[in-house]
DNA sequence: AAGACGAAAGTGGTTGA
DNA sequence: TCAACAACTTTCGTCTT
């Protein structure tokens, strides 16, 4: 694992501020994100199923959603197993057999073919393997439920790994996806809404302060400045001024006052380049940030100092 | 000359009748 | 299903540094 990183390379630094939900390494003195992709430890306890306690245990080799047959492959039925199961759950498991039989008959190359493209997507994009594992999944229920009908493979595919990655709060953006997987930007939207809808997914809003941490490091702004922002975009909640807008707009904005506070300057144009929004939504959000929060003061301050 | 600012018109998506 | 609507973008002209 990542114990070879002990300091930061830009900097020098020693406190590294590790992020296992995101499978982040960020360096906490000049905000550079060292490693994007770890190893992410945490078990994935949720039922995916609908009979709960049978199939809560977790024995034998473990499951996982990357490989077309769900790592199972001809291990289910095998003698030895059944031996430890009573007659309901020995019939359960017939079942079960019969029915991955008719399934990897049917969607097995789908599956196969898919997967692939997700491994290939998911690793372009460095997301972290639950969130790889949560996409495959999203994406076998969807293959299963007849919804890639109609639709490319493609941009089910893409439409998944944006869903895991909202899930699980490692936020990437619309435009990313699309860049890494090659299918249009509202495309990719479609199809997740449709999946996530037909699925009963539910998905929390994207909290703007998630995407700080990755803008300020292609910025390469210090981490002051990066707490900063994350302190303005608090107060920026409280005073509603986040609801019905784009996150990656504010989170832009936030980053650019705080910047702008630190002595940091970087143009409207960097900062919308790499938020991937336009300046003129920068201009309009970080002009709602002066009125309603008194930022005014702080700015002038350090202009001052200069 | 480059960046910041703002107005106006256009786009894609949501909502409510 | 359609129209109204808000958020965001594009484009362009003007002002500031």
């Amino acid at each position: 694992m990542a114990t070879s990183i002990k300091k930061c390379p830009e900097c020098g630094s020693l406190s590294l501020n590790i992020n296992r939900e995101k499978g982040e390494v960020i360096c906490k003195d000049c905000g550079l994100v060292i490693e994007e992709k770890m190893v992410d430890f945490s078990q994935e306890w949720r039922e995916f199923d609908s009979d709960d306690g049978e199939s809560k245990r977790r024995t034998g080799a473990p499951m996982t959603y990357t490989q077309y047959d769900q790592g199972i492959g001809t291990e289910v039925g095998r003698k030895a197993d059944l031996y430890q199961l009573g007659n309901k759950d020995r019939n359960k498991f017939f079942r079960l057999r019969k029915w991955q039989y008719r399934i990897s008959t049917a969607i097995e190359r789908n599956l196969k073919l898919a997967l692939a493209e997700l491994k290939r997507v998911a690793s372009y994009l460095k997301l972290p393997k639950t969130v790889e594992e949560e996409a495959a999944r999203i994406y076998t229920l969807a293959v299963q439920r007849g919804l890639v009908r109609g639709r490319s493979m493609e941009s089910v595919v893409a439409g998944a790994l944006y869903a895991a990655c909202r899930r699980h709060e490692v936020p990437r953006t619309l435009d990313e996806l699309s860049e890494a997987s090659g299918i249009e930007k509202k495309e990719i939207g479609r199809t997740y809404r449709f999946v996530t809808r037909e699925l009963g997914i539910t998905i929390l809003p994207s909290n703007p302060a998630d995407y700080i941490a990755r803008f300020a490091s292609s910025l390469k702004l210090s981490a002051e400045t990066q707490s900063k922002a994350v302190e303005i975009l608090d107060s920026a909640q409280n005073a509603e001024l986040t609801s019905g807008r784009g996150p990656t707009g504010i989170a832009a904005a936030a980053l650019y006052v705080s910047a702008l506070i630190h002595g940091e300057k970087r143009t409207q144009r960097e900062v919308a380049d790499v938020a991937g929004v336009t300046e003129v939504t920068i201009r309009n959000r970080y002009k709602e940030l002066l009125e309603k929060l008194n930022l005014e003061k702080e700015i002038k301050k350090t202009k001052k100092k200069k």
